[in-house]
DNA sequence: ACATTTCTCTAGTGGTCGCTACAAAAATGA
DNA sequence: TCATTTTTGTAGCGACCACTAGAGAAATGT
């Protein structure tokens, strides 16, 4: 789309001219004045604070502090810039799920891992609250965006389906078990707790909600 | 804000000339070329499907086939039509989660019976799906807007957290139940059915995720 | 020194946003 | 008939949107 996308490796040595691997030459031309990665962290937290719609090219050149032309020069276009953004969102914030699968004996360990650390999570003080990948293209004029991150939430349900039913396989759940249902209402559950950490919910209130999730309703 | 918003009752009864009250004496001026329930209505959908800073005021007009000055007229600036819309979306299609919390005998069967409703509501192809109350202020430039629509979802969570109290303290539940938590769960996962029906999910799916929501994760 | 390459800064582009001034149109009251 | 009141259509307001042309600045290669 844009025509002057820069797809070279990111000299993430910088200057420090450490023993590692650089590139073979140093490039030609005026050097970059700014940090490409601390830039790309700060439009997270913009994207993930106000959504895709709602931030600006103008927020992002002010927030990564940068002008435009370098921003289109980095980055492409908006759309491609919050492509990077939700990649790197999801390398630095949203892997807990994925570990929790990883590395989790059983499904139910695994969601419970999973709710207690997304309570944890989308509560951090350090950041905006709740889930980039839930809130920041909502109703989204641009209807790719939308798709975009539609897909990625139902790729993590269908993840947690997988670990389901492989448990199911082996018997670690019932062979009655609807992993399909059961992977949804994890997934509702996340999503629902992000919301609830959006309206102003604590890490308790998130870590009581998941507690209840994977206990019971009281009989009466 | 707007110098112009009429305030007046809306002439429901229009030209059938009923026995019922009507105005003492017919308005003034050029009469309405629109009726302005239906505009209204029109108005919800596209709030509903698109959000309040996705839809334009020239999608407004264009669904409503009104020109601008005749929406300034009759609902204000774009913020008070929206609150117009929340507020009769409420009346219209929001109205189950209150009937259910009214109706039943218990707080576990008006969240069971809620729930059940949700996914119908939240899945019905009258409309668009989901909740405007959780959608369709999410990341948005005006903060009194999304402000508005959260105070709504609270507000929900503390019925429903009200009338679990109202079960603790007539021994319906059990003394230590904790009636905030379980009314955030339920808040919760109303939201994430919404999302999930946003998302694609069917009645069917959303039923089952109710049904798991009000039962048991399956013991190993 | 000088050409080449790449980035940065200024200053815009056309387009859409929410919103409104203005005058013609359509009703009523006298 | 004619003045009054209100709505309607046209046409356009300033502000912001995403985005970029073009010139100068800062590095390298020769």
């Amino acid at each position: 789309m844009h025509p002057m996308v820069s797809n070279k490796v990111s000299n993430k040595e910088g200057e420090e001219a450490g023993a590692k691997a650089r590139p073979a030459t140093k490039p030609r031309g005026r050097p970059r004045s700014f940090d490409r990665e601390t830039a790309l962290e700060k439009a997270i937290l913009a994207f993930w604070e106000h959504g895709y719609e709602a931030t600006s090219v103008s927020d992002l050149t002010r927030v990564m502090d940068i002008g435009a032309p370098s921003l289109y020069s980095a980055f492409g276009d908006k759309q491609s810039l919050f492509e990077e953004v939700v990649r790197e969102y999801g390398v630095r914030y949203g892997s807990f799920a994925d570990r929790a699968l990883a590395e989790e004996p059983t499904a139910r360990a695994a969601v419970a891992r999973m709710l207690r650390e997304a309570a944890t999570e989308y509560t951090d003080p350090a950041h905006p609250h709740g889930c980039l990948v839930v809130h920041a293209a909502t109703n989204c004029s641009t209807p790719e965006v939308e798709e975009s991150l539609r897909g990625r939430r139902n790729a993590n349900i269908a993840a947690i389906r997988s670990r389901i039913e492989a448990d199911v396989a082996t018997g670690a759940l019932p062979p009655d078990t609807d992993a399909a249902a059961l992977a949804r209402h994890t997934g509702a559950m996340i999503q629902g707790m992000s919301q609830q950490a959006r309206d102003g919910a604590s890490r308790e209130e998130l870590e009581a909600l998941a507690e209840i999730a994977m206990a019971n309703w009281p009989r009466t």
